[in-house]
DNA sequence: ATAATTTTACTTAACAGTAAGTAAGGAGAA
DNA sequence: TTCTCCTTACTTACTGTTAAGTAAAATTAT
């Protein structure tokens, strides 16, 4: 009916905010309870335990993701495709503003807590990148090269760029001539990166 | 006389492994003594507490790292220094295979706890980026870029790969027909970046 | 040289706090 | 009454940290 969200959303929509500030292990559910206004077994009616929880989080996320990848990336040529791709990825970051830490946390921690169901979902964006660097082989336009290394190259310094402000203003104090933390708009960083990719994988 | 390493030794080396694989909260000073085959306490006999210990093996790393950077950086053109920085990045993450995966965390976590000292030598080394690419600018050979985005492009990808390999083989394994763990040499791996990075920077 | 004293390098034991998880039960709706 | 959705009141398992003690080595005094 209303915008009431249930108990069973706010909880993911909190753990989420948690999850992505403390770490998987650093995040309590003593702290998510409180902040969702409840009390800790209650978060137990609604999810197995902690780990469970996680996974519908991430989860959600990654198969968000994925969709809005695979729709945006489906027509013309390879480089608008790339274009596209890399749009998508930080149209979504934006969006979605806890995703990078928690992003960059798992490729950080090697995958260990990574969900299956979360991998299947990267496994099908990387393929649409797979193909999108193949279909701009056959165009002439792109060099080989190792797709994971190219997805790296564009998330990595994203997820990063967006998640390094403290450090950004850490570093700029000590540089005072510098102006790290210019009042650069996030969307511009993603344009400019995108520009800085396809130039680096054109023939 | 011998090679005998010290307790101190033994334990920044083995805490170093552990913080690397489990992050600064899941590393526990059980395990790091059960490793180190002593109690715990004899911990805290060679350091204050946990967070001084984190800071001893952190710090070595970056001071050092900052003396390779300055040392193999500071003669040539533009194009020639930027290549034997990201070199020495990559030497770097090579000969020290567990730094990648502190590095990464501190910049996912916001280098909340980055020591201070690490913040210093983390600036020194962005000034040197700083003025290698603007020396490039003087030399017409870069395009002006945002520095931090750059150290981005150069460092997150190198550890991400660095760090990736157990998530990579778990898409390679939902991707079949695509080899994605190649048996490459992370060494090429630095080399193709540095191409590209350079690709993408000159005018 | 040897005895007295002090320091080094730990160990044993335990504390205080905090985290995940659970058993049991209550309020309200159907 | 019974089912859903929760709360109260715990338990268990750590985890960082400290206090107290000790064997052995080093230093100093005699």
């Amino acid at each position: 009916m209303s915008k009431t969200i249930s108990k069973k959303d706010l909880i993911i929509e909190k753990s989420f905010e948690l999850f992505s500030k403390y770490g998987y292990e650093g995040a309590t559910l003593d702290e998510l309870a409180k902040v969702c206004g409840i009390t800790k077994p209650a978060i137990y009616y609604y999810f197995k335990d902690k780990a469970s929880l996680y996974e519908a989080v991430v989860c959600s996320q990654f198969a968000y993701l994925e969709e809005r990848i695979l729709s945006q990336t489906d027509r013309g040529e390879a480089t608008e495709r790339l274009r596209n791709y890399i749009k998508t990825f930080g149209e979504f970051l934006i969006k979605s503003p806890f995703f990078s830490a928690i992003f960059s946390r798992e490729i950080t921690a090697g995958a260990d807590t990574l969900p299956s169901p979360c991998a299947d979902r990267l496994a099908g964006i990387l393929k649409r990148l797979i193909d999108i660097l193949e279909l701009g082989e056959r165009e002439g336009v792109f060099e080989r090269e190792n797709p994971f290394m190219v997805q790296m190259m564009i998330v990595t310094p994203l997820t990063a760029y967006h998640v390094s402000r403290p450090l950004r203003e850490k570093i700029a104090k000590r540089l005072d001539n510098y102006n790290l933390i210019e009042n650069v708009e996030f969307q511009d960083i993603v344009d400019k990166l995108s520009e800085k990719i396809i130039k680096a994988l054109t023939c």
